[in-house]
DNA sequence: TCGATATATCAGCGGTGGGTGACACACTCC
DNA sequence: GGAGTGTGTCACCCACCGCTGATATATCGA
């Protein structure tokens, strides 16, 4: 459904709409202010649902369901520890958010 | 509306909600897949408004409205050169663009 | 076992934002 | 001036997504 035009200027081609997905897909992630403050939080250590639920003010099973959101891209992990096996805890998978720091930097650094 | 829970593992304080607003603003931005596309295509330099239209395949009002949003936030810039005052070129504001990418870091990157 | 706490899952609702179409404006060429 | 092209703006519609409430599961203490 394009506005077709003829002669575009000096033809210039390489027009193929560039692949996007991957970088596409963090952004989407992040682009939720739960989920970025999540990521900002756990920055200082693993937390439990309940914690990370009162320091946003947010009810416990809609931070759960971002954490997931958050836990199938690979961006934080999941664990009950032996210490406090009732709670769950929540860090940051390090490498996989320089990973994804890195994919948007496909859009916002220059090319090659 | 948070789940109040009365004993927090250990009295883990320093639960405020993190001010997330100047990374979440880029993340919208980017979470746009036209939008994205538009950031990736104009890495190899300027481009017209019909020539990016054309790229996605979307009506060219359409885009025009997306590069808005792109400009506001200080991403893209516009001009009419000389050489073709009919179209309008927009460019990437590369140190926009790095600015951007570091705002993301503050979700991204390891603490301190 | 029963109750309480913590987490997870899901259907349904409502607000937000992107696409579309109509229109206005700018510029060029005839 | 008038036609054609390129761009910008806006109201409207609709799909998508986050929040909510209900429910299920897990773990521990009494």
């Amino acid at each position: 459904m394009a506005a077709e035009s003829p002669t575009l200027p000096e033809l210039r081609l390489a027009l193929a709409p560039p692949d996007v997905e991957a970088p596409l897909a963090v952004a989407v992630l992040l682009a939720d202010r739960n989920r970025a403050a999540l990521l900002a939080i756990m920055r200082d250590g693993p937390h439990c649902v309940c914690e990370l639920a009162a320091a946003l003010d947010e009810h416990s099973n809609n931070v759960s369901n971002h954490l997931a959101r958050l836990r199938e891209a690979g961006l934080v992990r999941a664990s009950r520890p032996a210490a406090d096996t009732r709670r769950v805890y929540y860090e940051r998978n390090e490498a996989a958010c320089r990973a994804a720091l890195a994919q948007l930097g496909t859009l916002l650094e220059p090319l090659g």
